[in-house]
DNA sequence: ATACCGACCTGTCAGC
DNA sequence: TGCTGACAGGTCGGTA
């Protein structure tokens, strides 16, 4: 589901909500896909510790740690153990550590009351020292949970912050088509497939141009292009389709501003011609054959 | 290095 | 009212 936009929107709520309060207990469901670290491990890690923030690294939300972990299961030697496990990956020894949540395409992370109806699909439940709980839920399982002892980093640079130097450095000489090049994480991170599509509407390039073959000139359109549309999204809370809210419930609105993404066959804004869909890279690629070269 | 494909999962919607 | 197939915000690993 969620781009850098949608995980920027939901990583502020949360953040609001939950930053200063505590994790007493963790329940963890029996699915094991959604599950980076062992499950053992990631309530270890948890349980005890202080949210000191919330933030967005690509499309993860960080959640900083720190106090002691004191895990409540079990007795001593169950206690023990998991510690033992945890310790192994340098995890919940030291006073800090992060809680890596990647949302995958339909992953959500709420904050509820405990009276409030578990989601089918909902496979972990951490209750605050406030009384209230946050739970992820994720119907496909593309998400991904895990703990890091700190200073997490997914590589790849930030769009937002990235200078058009660097950004041009980044894809310069790559025989890959440039949208392929927009969505791999280890160069850019959080653009996916619709704000690549947009980004690259903006720009007036088409999603198959070989990297390699675009100018210095389109590079810093696309780098302006690339920024301008991420900030706009975050400005409208991101992009609801289909089931997406952020961790009030609320829903975004960028999808209304959409140029092309999912606009196959219907005319393009600017010239009136209509959207094309072509798969590249196993995905829908939208664009204009007039606007974009 | 790069590119294409299937796999990982469930849900929804269009078409027959 | 079904059934089937295509498709969905993401990533990973295998194979040419």
């Amino acid at each position: 589901m969620p781009e850098l936009p949608e995980v920027e929107t939901i990583a502020r709520g949360l953040d609001k909500r939950v930053a200063g309060d505590t994790i007493e207990s963790v329940w963890i469901g029996s699915r094991k896909q959604p599950l980076k670290s062992p499950a053992g491990v990631i309530a270890a890690t948890l349980e005890g510790r202080r949210i000191v923030r919330v933030h967005r690294a690509g499309k993860h939300i960080v959640f900083d740690l720190e106090g002691e972990a004191q895990s409540k299961r079990g007795g001593r030697a169950a206690r023990r153990k998991t510690r033992q496990a945890a310790s192994l990956q340098n995890i919940g020894e030291g006073r800090t550590a992060q809680w890596i949540v990647h949302l995958g395409m339909t992953g959500r992370m709420v904050v509820c009351e405990p009276a409030d109806e578990i989601a089918k699909h909902t496979h972990l439940i951490a209750k605050l020292a406030s009384g209230r709980e946050l739970r992820f839920i994720d119907p496909r399982m593309f998400g991904k949970l895990s703990v890091h002892d700190g200073g997490f980093d997914p590589g790849g640079v930030e769009p937002l912050e990235v200078t058009e130097e660097k950004f041009v450095e980044l894809f310069r000489g790559r025989k890959t088509p440039i949208k392929s090049a927009l969505l791999n994480q280890k160069l850019l991170r959080g653009v996916g497939n619709i704000y690549a599509d947009e980004s690259l509407f903006r720009a007036g390039i088409r999603p198959r141009r070989r990297a390699a073959a675009i100018t210095r000139q389109q590079f810093g359109k696309l780098h302006g292009a690339v920024r301008e549309v991420l900030r706009e999204a975050i400005t409208l809370g991101g992009s609801s389709i289909s089931d997406y809210v952020d961790a009030d419930g609320e829903e975004g609105f960028f999808q209304l501003q959409h140029r092309v993404y999912a606009r196959e066959g219907e005319p393009c804004l600017v010239c009136g011609s209509a959207i094309r869909r072509v798969v590249l890279a196993g995905r829908s690629s939208h664009f204009c054959a007039k606007c974009q070269k």
